[in-house]
DNA sequence: CCGGAAGTGGAGTCCTTCCTTCACTTCAAG
DNA sequence: CTTGAAGTGAAGGAAGGACTCCACTTCCGG
């Protein structure tokens, strides 16, 4: 009895080749010009109609899933490799620089780094749990580099969601203009996070505000 | 001869009336949820019509340069203020907590420190002239501050301007949820201003850069 | 208090984007 | 092959927002 529901059974061969063109060109255009580009755009670039865009993707959040797999793939391992390296600071450090090298070169990527979806499919579920596994590991980058003595002892992990949110903020403003500012901001924020001389610091923000604050439906 | 153009002629007083209702209530829409903000809620807001709003302001820049006039003003004073500070680094931090707060407690104003405009009418060109007043302060600022050692010497003025970007990232992504995020974040700027142990940047983006970053059309 | 200029807003156009429908095409199992 | 299930996109509906038109109302100088 290999009874298939609808969701398991393999897509037609025309049908497979047509969605992994959609997600290509959602790749692209999601780089390009942030998590909102039109679905008709996106439709373009893949040469399908906009009714086989909605068809696989019944809804953003699926798509945006799709076209995410893999960077968050990459986004996760990033973080168990700044875990392995063998100087925590020298993770901690390495692994900010990445992700918000990860944000500069794609406006769709920065975006969803300060957004969640409550999940309700199993893309974005899978996407979700790439995020939080990520965010384990930085716990623990976080408590390895503060044990070194050079990670100020009251940095808080949520206060890299805060610099992404940040980061956000200055690629979106400076993309195609002053590409590389984003740097300049970060290293000042490398150095803020540095032990030496470190000042009090308002406490974070509370980590429900902070869950619900990448909850907000979309970026207004 | 006192012939009158079409601008300078005296609004009739009911006309004058509703334009008061209108700059206030887009005061109060833009603080709410930003330069996004659609015509037709700030005309019920104003308890207008739609077509009065666009009568008075036939395009958005219009009527934000209307609405952030006073506050403009204020921007401009606080330099002045921090300016007049004896203490040059209390005043260059006073006022990076004063701005950023602005940005906080008003999200129009927020995205407001991150374009320009093309100045194309007289209103425009006032919020400009006070947004540049500001600036020049600014600079004068940032130089008695590096003199007395506090700040460091690789300041430059534009770091300024990125973190209002990062800053508007910020309060974009946590309004209404972690509403004080944003102050933990310019504290930890500020302790990487501050000329302690202070390390190597990379170069601040070409003023050039930034100031065509201001003048996309607006935030995607 | 009257008449014409100034001002108004409801109703409409145009445009963009999301999303669905359905007559038609393509695939692949038998 | 044949055939029917799977897949397709052009066309169009619905919704929202910018902007305009114009019959009507309000103001105010004489």
């Amino acid at each position: 009895m290999t009874k298939r529901t609808v969701s398991d059974r393999p897509l037609r061969t025309d049908a497979a080749r047509n969605r992994t063109a959609i997600v290509a060109a959602a790749q692209r255009a999601f780089a390009e010009g942030g998590l909102q580009v039109p679905f008709d755009e996106i439709a373009r670039l893949a040469g399908v109609g906009e009714a086989t865009v909605h068809r696989r993707f019944p809804d953003r959040a699926s798509l945006i899933a799709a076209a995410f797999c893999d960077k968050m793939t990459s986004y996760a391992d990033a973080a168990a490799e700044a875990l392995a390296e063998p100087d925590p600071w020298k993770g901690f450090c390495g692994y900010v620089r990445r992700v918000c090298a990860m944000q500069a070169s794609d406006r769709g990527f920065a975006d969803l780094l300060t957004i969640t979806f409550a999940a309700a499919n199993p893309a974005v579920e899978e996407l979700e749990l790439r995020r939080d596994a990520a965010f384990r590991d930085w716990i623990t980058i976080v408590r390895k580099a503060r044990a070194t003595g050079r990670l100020r002892p009251d940095f808080h992990p949520d206060d890299l969601v805060v610099l992404l949110m940040a980061n956000a903020g200055v690629v979106a403003a400076t993309a195609g203009t002053a590409p590389d500012a984003w740097q300049r901001h970060v290293e000042y924020m490398l150095q803020a996070f540095a032990a030496d001389n470190s000042q009090p610091l308002p406490a974070p923000p509370a980590r429900e505000a902070l869950v619900r604050a990448l909850q907000r439906t979309q970026r207004t």
